[in-house]
DNA sequence: GCAAAAGTGTTCTAGCTACACCCATGC
DNA sequence: GCATGGGTGTAGCTAGAACACTTTTGC
């Protein structure tokens, strides 16, 4: 390990920094989750103050001077849906220079999937509001609709549209190689396959053979010991007894 | 798309930043390249001043107020190296609270792939003598092998022993889905499938068919017109002649 | 009995791996 | 003639797509 010498030392003691310009950073969080009807879904909080008044954008803030990067994304994430101990990734940082018209701020961008029913979205101080948003798509880029609202992909802040292009992008790249589907589940300590197949449907955007799907899950998590039978069943509602699985925490 | 308001212009006018504290931000450059045995390897330059003065570090410098982050990147690049108009991707962003023991610092890095001949390595100013490092690893971790120096995993100034490891593996990741391998060719214009073997061969680590490798050649590049013939052939020197391609540049 | 999820079996094929084999050339 | 890289052919295997079919339960 790097022992700094005692020049070093005193170096470090009596160093300054330079009053040159600094940008601002912030964490901004993309925060996926699945709707009840099982459609891919982003929070968004309405800005009511300048810049870019009355429009959307994904919820962040500035980074604390003595939080990493990935602890004021949790911070935020904690603030804005009262949620803690979430698995959160680094998706990208955008830095242009006119991306924020008051001055320059550097974004470092997080995402984040959790389960809808855990969500209890805090509209933090009443300077905003907040609201789940499915995403669509048509010929004009994205469309997001929320329960009240409708967002075109121009009526979201600053470049928030290209971080959620590169979100989304990122996360149907990522979730067949990545364990974010089973943070989707309401209770990954009890779920069964079909519930996992309507996830891995939703992020892909297509239909899946049940057949094959659940052969695929029992070689890919069960044969490796990444999920177990909890032993349990399904009470049979209308249907079937199902197979309930756990996930196991590493 | 969004028009601000006259009483938004007029805010914006008026609109003075806060005198919080701000952390800088710098940009990082991994630069790739592959030695003339094929090696994977990596530029680094020997740090002259504190902290950690002595030791090896990847290129980067601090971000400036009128450019984004890429072009501060490239910028970087080409004061290191000479080279210009190479693409660089983003790779990911590093901002723990005491990675650099002078002041908080978020590192954007990011990464290039160049081809050998074409490095100009340049000092800059005398304040630090760069060279190139070919990637090993033993039990206690990255080594790197310059001509003149040995550099281990804890020899690395800040994180960036963390910052190289993350490099390497999105590099090994990356190889097969994008066009990674052309940049590191000496000429993209006139190469043989051989040269882009070995490439491949030296980010993965492994050996390839090169019967298959050739078959998959075609498939990938050139039915899909990326790769076309020059229509000429190597000079038979030792051995029979090959055919030569050429990258279509989108 | 029908709808719908739960679960199993089987066929067919595209694509990959492994490897054998020929070609061209310089030494 | 042999080493080396250039280039072709092909047998065999496997993952996966497609789909048929059975089970269980509530209505």
């Amino acid at each position: 390990m790097y022992q700094p010498s005692e020049e070093e030392r005193e170096y470090l003691r009596n160093y300054r920094p330079g009053d040159y310009e600094r940008p601002s950073v912030t964490v901004d969080n993309v925060i996926f989750t699945l709707s009840d009807k099982h459609e891919l879904s982003i929070l968004l909080i309405q800005r009511r103050n300048f810049p870019y008044k009355g429009l959307w954008a994904i919820p962040g803030g500035f980074v604390e001077m003595t939080e990493s990067l990935l602890e004021a994304a949790a911070r935020e994430l904690k603030e804005e849906t009262g949620l803690e101990n979430i698995p959160m990734d680094q998706l990208a940082t955008f830095g242009d220079v006119g991306r924020d018209p008051r001055m320059r701020v550097i974004s470092v961008a997080y995402m984040a999937f959790v389960p809808k029913d855990s969500l209890n979205i805090h509209a933090g101080d009443d300077a905003r509001d907040a609201e789940l948003f499915r995403i669509y798509r048509n010929e004009e880029g994205l469309v997001l609709i929320g329960t009240r609202h409708v967002v075109k992909e121009d009526e979201l802040a600053f470049d928030h549209a290209k971080v959620i292009e590169t979100a989304i992008q990122r996360l149907k790249n990522r979730i067949d190689y990545t364990e974010d589907a089973f943070h989707f589940l309401e209770n990954d300590q009890s779920f069964t396959i079909y519930e996992l197949k309507k996830i891995f449907e939703t992020v892909k955007g297509e239909n899946l053979d049940a057949g094959n799907f659940r052969r695929d899950f029992l070689k890919k998590y069960v044969d490796t010991g990444k999920v177990v039978e909890t032993g349990e069943k399904t009470s049979a509602n209308g249907r079937r007894a199902a197979t309930l699985y756990r996930k196991v925490r590493q």
